[in-house]
DNA sequence: GTGAAAGCGCTAACAT
DNA sequence: ATGTTAGCGCTTTCAC
């Protein structure tokens, strides 16, 4: 267990200078000759010397971590976002510390609740789809440690918040259905209480009220957000009357669930029920026909959220910005009524 | 920057106590009251203690953390192995750090260089298709920083290694080839000088030659991970005289990549040219026609190698272990002659 | 069973 | 420009 690594202390020693000096050196503080920092850094490759962080954390109260609490990571969208904030940490010397939810309101809490502040300088979350807890996020933020939240972000905390364009890309979404002509469209939603997911519902209102195409409460059907909901939403959906010729999932899994359901039931995907879906997961690409879709801009999501949370770190009163990326519409075949 | 927590002094004043009973109470130490360990429990609760990790890093030479070393997340197996390093982790209170190498071997140098040891207890890598850097990693290993590796392990490092059986998955795929009518297999590799790669390779020339089929040199091609590569190894297949019957991806991306290409030339999946993959991606069960691949166990690759990793973590002479998790054919319509 | 004090490796006044 | 020293929060002898 004990392991000793080279410190500034065998620096100084073996230099004839003082630990202040070799640790004025290193950091590169002004005050010191030239020569002296040359020689210094000349040692400390030499010996191998490597920082600890433990120690600059315990003088410094920081840690160089920032900490990730997001639900899942097998899925394209929230790997993609990591991507883009790990080459962002990178790049300022953070290190990232991934925490896990599984979408539960119960782990969120106790990763909150176990989290030792002294190992975190800020957090970049993404909240579970289980009931709004924000006093609890509130209470770190009290605490010192700055919070930015993407994608699935709470109401009612101040602090920086970054999401793509939900309201507009699913208004795109719509209008493209009905621009190639269906005119019964339903939406497979998220869970309700998603901030998210209700802005793409809104989008989906706006587009049909828009164009004047009637709501239809039974079409529009809350579920999870996996390839399985998709499945059954449609099974669900077949079964109204009158039957909608087109949907618009809130995701690409649930989307792909649905045209799953559709191959099986022999119904022709596009020409007799467009589909289209949200996120651009290489999936859709893939899946046959290939799917429709509003891109999400995942790694500049990542790589700007972790830059914000940087700027919250470095000053103490960083004012909140909420930043909200576009979105693309990729037309691709499950939307083309003939082909 | 500067935030005050609550710390054992504090609670030590409150108590009236010295801060080494109050360290000893928190740590269940077994000579202290009990009566006095109850007063400073509660009291911890009340003054929302967290202990500072720094402090006890400091002390004990150690932080809490496993780092993790891996090419990419965004893709089924990794964030799948990810995930299963977390479940294990986080029950044995170890946060994990997570480092991406783009699977760039100079990535993978730099972040070695610039790891502080000090805030990292043991690491789980999974090693970048690069030449083989086995001295960086012993080195590591000799400055008393455990290594599991996973997946893509090195050769030469004595420490625990875990993987999937790659041998006789691959033996197993293209038997299951021979067995449903195909005569002439092809081999998309990865790129060469990876074990498992080889593995599979070695899996792929012992199922041909047990069942004495011919080895064609031009059918195996070595080439990236990707999907992308999948499509080009199979444009490049296609000129081939004789022409394979059937292909051995060495994973599913390029399986799915193999696909594409025959669905665009027009050429019968499973009944002209037969595919099958490896890892059992979602992807492949989307694809059309379905992608018969034998998958991996990546939970559990995850959970054992962390589980081990914590192990080597504990005892500081904990005698390396080699695991080879078992893997399973899953059959699908990419490698039926008629359907 | 509890307290006093040293010290982990580093930074940051304060001296010189 | 460099040295001295206190102290970050905690654990751990060593006393009592």
């Amino acid at each position: 267990m004990k392991r000793h690594f080279v410190t500034i202390k065998d620096i100084a020693k073996e230099l004839n200078i003082s630990v202040a000096t070799v640790s004025r050196a290193l950091r590169n503080t002004h005050d010191v000759k030239e020569a002296t920092r040359q020689q210094v850094l000349a040692k400390a490759v030499e010996l191998k010397y490597k920082p600890n962080f433990n120690a600059i954390g315990l003088v410094k109260n920081s840690s160089n971590n920032i900490g990730i609490i997001l639900p899942v990571i097998t899925n394209y969208y929230f790997s993609t976002v990591i991507t883009g904030i790990q080459e962002i940490a990178f790049k300022n010397g953070y290190n990232m510390v991934l925490y896990l939810t599984d979408d539960s309101a119960d782990r969120e809490k106790d990763i909150l609740d176990e989290l030792s502040f002294s190992n975190i300088d800020g957090l970049l979350i993404c909240i579970s789809s289980m009931p709004d807890q924000s006093d609890r996020f509130q209470r770190v933020i009290d605490n010192g440690i700055p919070i930015v939240f993407f994608d699935r972000v709470p109401s009612g905390i101040k602090t920086s918040k970054i999401m793509q364009d939900d309201f507009n890309g699913a208004y795109k979404a719509v209008e493209h259905l009905i621009q190639s002509g269906y005119k019964r469209i339903a939406h497979f939603a998220g869970p309700a209480g998603l901030l998210f997911t209700e802005k793409r519902l809104e989008g989906y209102l706006a587009a049909l009220k828009a164009h004047q195409l009637p709501v239809n409460q039974q079409w529009i059907i809350h579920s999870g957000f996996s390839q399985k909901c998709g499945e059954e939403d449609m099974l669900r959906l077949l079964l109204c009357d009158p039957r909608p010729d087109a949907v618009f999932a809130v995701n690409d899994r649930k989307a792909v669930g649905a045209i799953l359901a559709l191959k099986k039931e022999k119904i022709a995907i596009g020409k007799d029920i467009g589909i289209i879906g949200f996120t651009n997961d290489p999936i859709s690409e893939i899946v046959h026909p290939s799917l429709t879709t509003v891109e999400e801009p995942a790694l500049e999501i990542g790589r700007r959220s972790c830059a914000l949370l940087i700027k919250h770190i470095h000053k103490k009163n960083f004012i909140p910005e909420e930043v909200i990326l576009p979105t693309t519409l990729i037309i691709r075949e499950s939307t083309k009524k003939s082909g």
